[in-house]
DNA sequence: TGCGGCATTCAAAGCGATTTCAAATTTTGA
DNA sequence: TCAAAATTTGAAATCGCTTTGAATGCCGCA
């Protein structure tokens, strides 16, 4: 079912019935709803290739993922988000699996002069984000989950992470912690760095030297965790407290704790950070966890809204939105033995 | 850049180029390297609305997803696994997020005569899925993951649920188990019918009486699994061992055991579902997790050959695939106490 | 020399929508 | 009552590609 063929049906020219049912205003309410009408009633549906040709718009926003650790459950969760979103204006997300960092500039520069997405979003920047810059220089618009610095303007939604982070250490070391563990993300992006600064930022500001071994980047799974946390634990004076980047790896601290033959939250603390997953619950833990908390299927919902913003036509140095982020305590902090 | 530029900019016509760039035989070879030489500088990319117009081929294949709870952990391994796939034919992946059943049906008629892809994955299917019937109606293109009965040819590719469940459930009955709790997944899908039929068919094979008491019904968290497992340990008598559907499940399961005050692989055993998560490795766990093991990712690469193979005019029940799924016994599992 | 055959190339017709510009019809106002 | 304005409709151009069908030039062979 063609535009021509319901247009022909209907006795009206193909112009008629694609403003009728564009809501165009000169058209007669009679013929507006005899059109809709007959188009529901036929299943008409504009072909969506036709539609992108002639608009020039695609209606879908671009998500590059670098497959094997990119498309994880943080991924998911914020996908959900976005795609929720989205759905409201039937927009949809393409997403592109690649498999090397040369692949993902490729795909973005396919992006830009296939122009098959209107948008795109990048995430997990590092600190100078090159992909960033290549976007901008193509022109293409984005929105950024995360924070980076360059020399173009950003569209951005990011998390407080060095706020989280100053917070959550500035607590343990006021319960009396000294030997606090970061174990924080990958070396070179945003987040890490920043959480990095808020942990440094809170032992500064009580006076408290650092020690470069408290403090590991890795992916944020429970096997890296289980790992890094084992061996601080036979440090001696060993830690006394955790925190941990994300669930996964609050999981592997766990873990580490247990089979060392301590207990979390007497002999122990942890705070993890929490994005919210629906099925893993920092409340429903045993003991229940202490965590730094913001909702990264929300930042999803709102890179959207965002992005629309941006498509709107909205100057990307006027978009830019931090969210502040909770600290909740649970039973999984408190204060050091002894 | 288009490709009436490019072709003005050799001085050819735009068949030619078109040709030398689609490698069409009757095109000179000079000629033909010239053109590629030419595109590759200039960075030619044909409009992918036009192309995809001109051809009838979308070039993408569709995901339609409830949000809340099917964007999970599994999915995202699936998707990696497929587009991993996809990405070397420059296919990709459009993920439509609904709320309901109704907008999936719905997102599922207007793919239809949008043509906005040229296939669909349908996953977690019921035992006779409804969207399966409307999707071999509309003449989409489509690949199930999983299973169904319907009156049409399905092309399908699946795990053996069934015989990993009964060789499990058997395992266990041999070490002595006479109380195994399934902690199944929600009533209704195929592979939870599926398990709990391998289930009982390990329990009848030996002629052993089952309780209904002992299967449960659940998405797969750790919080639902936890309380089921919960409840379960307060029965008299308890179980002494349980079959989690999933890694998340046996978290849950694993805190039940922990907060009983008793310990798995010794007082009580554990066998999961793993379906290989990157990020959670039951060889990493605490006791070590027996699982029947199937990785979701591999299966999602498959799906996307299959889906190729579809495009490319393979008739549906001409593809369909059962895969093993192997069981693999680590420590959380062992003969019952006493 | 003339002609069929081959290798190349091109002009133009789609693909299915939107949109410009013009035409037809109806309404309005003096 | 009639011209002007407003309303409503339509023909044709356009988006950027592929593909059909025709044309061009060159070669060898009788």
């Amino acid at each position: 079912m063609r535009l021509k063929d319901l247009a022909e049906h209907l006795g009206l020219s193909q112009t008629t019935v694609s403003r009728a049912l564009n809501g165009y205003p000169e058209v007669n309410e009679a013929t507006r709803r005899r059109v809709a009408e007959t188009a529901e009633r036929l299943g008409y549906r504009p072909n969506a290739s036709a539609l992108r040709l002639a608009t020039g718009r695609s209606g879908a926003i671009g998500l590059v993922l670098r497959g094997a650790h990119e498309l994880g459950p943080h991924m998911s969760e914020f996908m959900a988000g976005l795609g929720s979103k989205l759905a409201e204006q039937e927009m949809d997300i393409v997403v592109t699996i690649v498999e090397s960092y040369a692949d993902e500039i490729a795909a973005y520069r396919r992006a830009a002069s296939s122009q098959k997405v209107d948008a795109v979003i990048l995430h997990s920047p590092t600190v100078n984000d090159e992909r960033a810059t290549l976007l901008s220089e193509l022109k293409i618009p984005f929105v950024l989950h995360g924070r980076t610095n360059i020399n173009a303007p950003v569209a951005w939604l990011d998390i407080d992470n060095t706020g989280a982070m100053e917070r959550a250490t500035g607590h343990l070391l006021d319960l009396g912690h000294r030997r606090i563990a970061l174990l924080n993300g990958v070396k070179g992006r945003t987040f890490s760095e920043h959480r990095e600064i808020g942990y440094l930022a809170a032992l500064s500001s009580r006076g408290i030297s650092f020690d470069p071994a408290l403090i590991s980047n890795s992916l944020f799974t429970d096997e890296a965790a289980f790992r890094l946390a084992q061996s601080m634990l036979e440090m001696r004076p060993a830690p006394t407290a955790f925190l941990a980047g994300s669930m996964m790896t609050a999981l592997g601290v766990f873990r580490a704790i247990r089979q060392a033959g301590l207990v979390m939250g007497r002999d122990v603390s942890v705070i993890a950070h929490d994005d919210v997953f629906p099925y893993l619950n920092a409340d429903n833990m045993f003991p229940t966890m202490s965590t730094t908390r913001s909702s990264i299927r929300q930042a999803g919902v709102r890179v959207a809204d965002l992005t629309l913003q941006v498509l709107a036509g909205k100057p990307a140095e006027q978009v830019r939105e931090l969210w502040p982020v909770e600290l909740v305590l649970r039973e999984s902090s408190g204060p050091p033995p002894g």
